[in-house]
DNA sequence: CAAACTATTCAGC
DNA sequence: GCTGAATAGTTTG
């Protein structure tokens, strides 16, 4: 466990339910602004896969980079996760 | 300690 | 739109 990593994790994980940030974004919340690619090598060996919302972390471009349980289930649960806010939105 | 790798990002064509 | 190069940190030997 590396300090970065730990800035990493605990930015990640406040991250809200429907909402997508950039790896550059993690990066500069981390406190290391030019270190995306390190985020990606930490999500990727992230030691709490279930603490860290990866699957909310995406490219600048909006889509997801890599995914250790695939793209297309990333995808899935970034939907999920929309639909969920959206039970939210519309729970009385 | 040094080398290699990486789920990225920017610039050029 | 695609290819090539650069940056910053992690991991392994």
């Amino acid at each position: 466990m590396t300090p970065f990593a730990g800035r990493v994790y605990g930015v990640v994980s406040k991250i809200p339910l429907g909402r997508v940030r950039s790896y550059k974004w993690v990066a500069q919340k981390a406190g290391s602004p030019g270190a995306y690619r390190a985020v990606g090598t930490i999500l990727k060996n992230n030691p709490y896969p279930l603490i860290i919302p990866c699957h909310r972390v995406v490219k600048n471009d909006l889509n997801p980079g890599g995914y250790v349980l695939g793209i297309k289930n990333k995808k899935m649960l970034l939907d999920l996760e929309k639909g969920i806010v959206k039970c939210l939105a519309n729970k009385k």
